[in-house]
DNA sequence: GCCAACGTTGGC
DNA sequence: GCCAACGTTGGC
């Protein structure tokens, strides 16, 4: 089953915000890249955990987990007007952009801060070495993540600090 | 707020 | 098809 991570800037839509949605669910609408669009419609499947991250903020981190409930549909968002994910080029009849919906697993009870993240990669033979989102100039919001990043992320949110 | 990295647009 | 200009992302 595979894993993903998903970038959010929490002032925009945090975990605490899917936290309070009805079944703690939401679509995933709005990103308007082709290769992460391409992952929305063609590789992301029912039942693949994601790790949910915060960008664009304090402190960068992954706050929790969350699992895909339903596979890529057409974010019809694009052809709304007065939305601010509107896309005058994308056609009802073969959409552009495409969104999953997420279910929360759980809020991590303390954030892997990207500095963690960091740190952990840098030691010798680490699971995280070459994790995508620590690259440079890597910015894809939907990427994919291995089963051992994944295990170690979750991992490092238990471990006491 | 700065700026590096990256993606997209559009003139040629 | 090239590439400069522009817009966005996102850490710091």
């Amino acid at each position: 089953m595979p894993h993903w991570l998903m970038k959010t800037e929490p002032t925009t839509y945090s975990i605490q915000d899917l936290a309070g949605e009805p079944n703690q669910t939401t679509c995933w609408e709005g990103v308007r890249n082709y290769q992460a669009r391409n992952l929305l419609r063609d590789d992301i499947q029912v039942g693949d955990q994601v790790l949910f991250y915060h960008s664009a903020c304090k402190e960068p981190a992954v706050t929790g987990v969350a699992k895909v409930s339903r596979a890529g549909y057409p974010d019809h968002h694009a052809f709304d007007k007065q939305s601010h994910y509107y896309d005058a080029k994308s056609n009802p009849d073969d959409p552009t952009w495409f969104m999953v919906d997420v279910t929360l697993d759980h809020v991590f009870a303390a954030p892997v801060t990207l500095k963690q993240l960091r740190a952990e990669a840098a030691l010798a033979g680490s699971v995280l070495s070459d994790m995508m989102l620590l690259r440079k100039g890597s910015r894809l919001s939907v990427q994919p993540v291995t089963a051992k990043e994944f295990k170690k992320v979750v991992a490092m949110s238990k471990a006491k600090r």
